[in-house]
DNA sequence: ACTATAGTTTAGCCAATGCTAAATTTACCC
DNA sequence: GGGTAAATTTAGCATTGGCTAAACTATAGT
């Protein structure tokens, strides 16, 4: 094989990584609000775009537009001036989130991080945490909890 | 204090955490395109905007928009149709980069993570980390290796 | 019932990051 | 040196995710 080829075939593996991680951007922000609009009707019963907003530090007509995107995406349902629901795909995926959220933050609590810097770190890294990453954490939670 | 008073603060506290994701995503992209350039120069000599292209998996036309922000910003300095450079600003990024880069992935190693999936995940979680969780997985890793 | 306030939506703007297709320039080969 | 092929840039478009200001709705208090 020329050189070319061999830069090629080794180009393509490591976009595989840059590949994911634009993918992984795509899906994060969903990941969040469901998540949190989860949080917000377990802990009060209800969620309501001005909490979704103070709680990501953003605009209110920002939480407007993403939730437009995520009902289309069948994530949430929602009527005018109403609260916010999320449908069974919204559920599954907030539920997911949590489990990976869990595991992420209870993983650098275990390996000595403080709580606030846990709490703050996880936010972002559970959306770049591969399965096979998650069970060894997992694997590390257990043997050192 | 009063109900509203307690959730507002809680809420700002949250809010912290997204605010940092969204600090990080601005900077992230800047991180993996200098690094990138860095290596391109070191293990070739110059680096091309196909090569980077090659590399991210994106088309030619994105690398040169996204190119033109980043001299903006001060990182890399070319001239039309020809090889990139970075500027002192750019190559400190990129050391800086490749610091965390390395301690992360070496860290998902000694996690014993698989080597492809340490290569994966670390692409994305070495922005999402703070020094703190840097320190401790450093610690871990000259720990376990 | 009215009205003030708080919550929500709309309108219109901007920056970042991706794409394809077309034009341009460079570099290499004969 | 001239002609191609590859690299590069330009032009034009779309989506995501932010913002402010203005308009609208619902609700709670009087
Ligand atoms: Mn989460
Ligand atoms: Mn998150
Ligand atoms: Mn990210
Ligand atoms: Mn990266």
């Amino acid at each position: 094989m020329a050189l070319a080829g061999k830069r090629n075939s080794s180009a393509k593996l490591r976009s595989a990584a840059f590949r994911r991680i634009r993918a992984d951007h795509l899906t994060e922000l969903a990941e969040d609000y469901v998540e949190l609009i989860a949080d917000l009707i377990d802990e009060r019963g209800e969620a309501r775009g001005t909490d979704i907003a103070l709680r990501l530090g953003v605009a209110n007509a920002t939480v407007v537009k993403t939730l437009k995107r995520l009902q289309d995406a069948g994530l949430v349902s929602q009527e005018p001036y109403r609260a916010i629901f999320l449908t069974g795909d919204g559920w599954k995926m907030a539920e997911d989130g949590r489990r990976k959220h869990k595991i992420v933050e209870g993983f650098l609590l275990a390996l000595g991080v403080g709580a606030e810097t846990a709490r703050i770190d996880s936010e972002g890294i559970e959306h770049h945490v591969s399965e096979e990453t998650l069970k060894a954490m997992a694997r590390f939670l257990a043997r050192s909890g």
